[in-house]
DNA sequence: TATGAATGAGCTTTCATTCAT
DNA sequence: GATGAATGAAAGCTCATTCAT
């Protein structure tokens, strides 16, 4: 009766995560959502690679074998389409990061698998990890699109609270602030989804444990006896 | 033709800095130069605000206090407006860059000069550094901006130069990757444009010193004796 | 080439109500009808209310508790369903207007049974009676529609028989100009259907009354000797 | 500096009266105003003739010659044009009652001066009148045009004055109902907009008397002797 | 009969750009 | 140098209609 249920449903989804496909009977349901499904991967591609406002409603038609009208059958916007993809996606990582905090492993520990975590997700989802990086500024700007900055303060709570227990148990050292230390790292993982090739040589595995390695130990070589290499003069002279 | 023939000048700035200014400004050629550079520095504001493509050419004239037609007095297109702010940042960078390496200090200073120079360039041109970062992936695509990508990889060249001669002369870790290193260095460093706040409490040479600390010795604390922390499981055992 | 072929049925309708339902309903072609009147009606109050044009399909189809391509199992086109709507409110309007004239009472009973039946009609057939009103001038532009005109030159012949015959016999004022009053007296009837409600305090004959009593004998107070309240000026010195 | 200034502009217009040309230096006004007004016009004649909806931005550039896109360096959107068409034309008449009820006069000269205005606008402003009756209804439900409502009980307050003042001092007839009898006055005077034409026989002032004539005496001859005509059987014996 | 996917023409609007003045 | 009118291509979206199932 309402044709506005089906078509724009970012809210729904995120707001209960009790969605279409809880009841059976999913006949129809799921047809329709394998088409959109279909479309929305089709979109993301080309958000990704030539931006959501660079990519026309026409591309995105052709790309899916359709007349542009048609795509409204399905979509009833433009935006409802990269709203689908990343709230999705978002929901995923939110998942996984509540169930990363929800083990209560060390501040350690904790960081290490919320890394993992977002080096997975940039290589199972390089496309809406790219469009996330690249529209989220503009996005945010309409109401609708107010969730992608929930997201990113539920996300960044998880790591500052793992840091700053890390800092205050002594696991971490000291002098870091965690602010300030999270926004190094947050950034560092998630714009590798610009060079990241998924059929690279390297696995997201192996990303996250570089990236690991050299956060928590540094790059400097660790000295073993007094012939350590200098400290880069002022580093830690600084004002 | 050639779009670039009369003011689209991307090409002669980088080629040679020889430039209309050499012969010391004469009173048209100063005045002149004086509204392109004013229209260039609104335009950022607004490319970096809202994005190059989302900006209107009426929106910059507005700002520019005149109509939209006589912008076209000054520049050519819109595109000769990024392009001329993005040139004259890179080059501004590369000098500097440049005269960094020139000066064949050790690798970890050298990487620490890199550093220190990129956090001072976003703090110096915020405006052209967010557009860089956020049109970079769009503009390439054009002829005319091939040099985006000439001017990364030359930058490249240098931090993969130290820190090869930093692992191969022992002052760095030995299992570091050069090339995986650089990357999540230069991106944690240049994304930090979108949250840095030059009015905030921190300044360039802060954000540097925190960022090379971190880099140098990683986030977790120097063991001194047997009670070291643990290594976050699997961290180095993977694969 | 001709789309009135198979379910635009308004000129057979009109032609001699000899259509589909003569051989008294079978069992489908009893629910078809039914399904069809109940279609129009739905129909008919969107129309009303938001006009022809702006009504969509879809909005129609939702209305009926059916998908928009279900409704053309019914109709061939949206004009279909209008033309049903009108038609029929026409030949039942057309049906006693006739009849009327068919008594030959004399001029001033004949006007007010004219009227009569056109204030019922606007009780009993808003819906019909707005869409007639409103959309009767983008429709008669279409030649399905030609009707329209044809039907409103019926009924204004009748009116203007009675008016002239009231002139010639005496009974209304002899400085009438028939068809200058008809219309002012038409006008006056029909739009009231944008403001008469069903549901108010004034029944259909309410209306009638307070209308033939203001245009038989005028808005001034008779006067009833030499106190008479003046003309107002100019009013019958006319240029 | 503020484009939206000078294209969006019924409120200003309707707020003050005070509008652009009140201060000299018309120069670019002038000629701003002379294409604005050209393309009112000639929309206006589109609107009234097929509807506002029904008719498109290039129909009104295709007969301004321009392309559809030049239209919005004047106007920012096709509500501005018929926003500026039905507010100037709303405002003249308002000016006009307003001088009426400011006048004074008795009620029977109030109203005939205002239906005589009512028949001067009909044929000094055909197209505004007619799109005003056509398109209220649609345009009353945006926001942007309230103030087609708010005209229209401005314009009944004054007609309500008269004719209660009518009826207490006993120039009209006591048994009117001075709403509905505005009612029908008003909608027997603007309908006739749809039929009215400016290059036949009659002039305004003709169909204001004539119809003044019929409202204020009715069209029933006056009865002189015990000959009077009889009564329309049951007119004043209703209910 | 009904569904739902798709069509295709057309809509209003935006915008970088041109050019006579 | 600046204006302001105009261009023309393209954008997102709507909607009556068709048709295989």
């Amino acid at each position: 009766m309402d044709t506005s249920s089906r078509q724009g449903r970012s809210a729904p989804t995120r707001a209960g995560r009790a969605g279409r496909s809880t009841r059976a009977g999913r006949a129809t349901a799921a047809g329709e959502s394998e088409r959109r499904a279909a479309i929305v991967e089709i979109a993301a591609g080309l958000f990704a690679e030539r931006g959501y406002r660079a990519t026309t409603v026409r591309e995105i038609a052709d790309a899916a074998g359709m007349l542009s009208g048609s795509l409204y059958h399905h979509f009833d916007s433009k935006e409802s389409i990269v709203d689908e993809l990343l709230s999705s996606f978002l929901d995923e990582l939110h998942a996984q990061y509540t169930a990363i905090a929800a083990a209560r492993a060390g501040p350690s520990d904790t960081i290490a698998a919320l890394a993992r975590a977002a080096f997975a997700a940039i290589a199972g989802h390089r496309a809406a990890v790219t469009v996330f990086q690249n529209e989220r500024g503009y996005l945010a700007t309409l109401p609708r699109f107010a969730y992608l900055r929930t997201s990113e303060e539920a996300s960044q709570a998880l790591w500052l609270r793992a840091l700053s227990e890390g800092i205050a148990g002594g696991e971490l050292r000291a002098d870091l602030d965690p602010k300030l230390t999270h926004r190094f790292l947050r950034d560092a993982i998630w714009v590798s989804v610009h060079w990241y090739r998924p059929d690279g040589p390297l696995g997201p595995d192996e990303m996250a444990e570089h990236f690991l390695a050299t956060v928590f130990d540094g790059i400097r070589a660790r000295g073993t006896g007094g012939d350590a290499p200098p400290a880069p003069a002022e580093v830690k002279t600084k004002r």
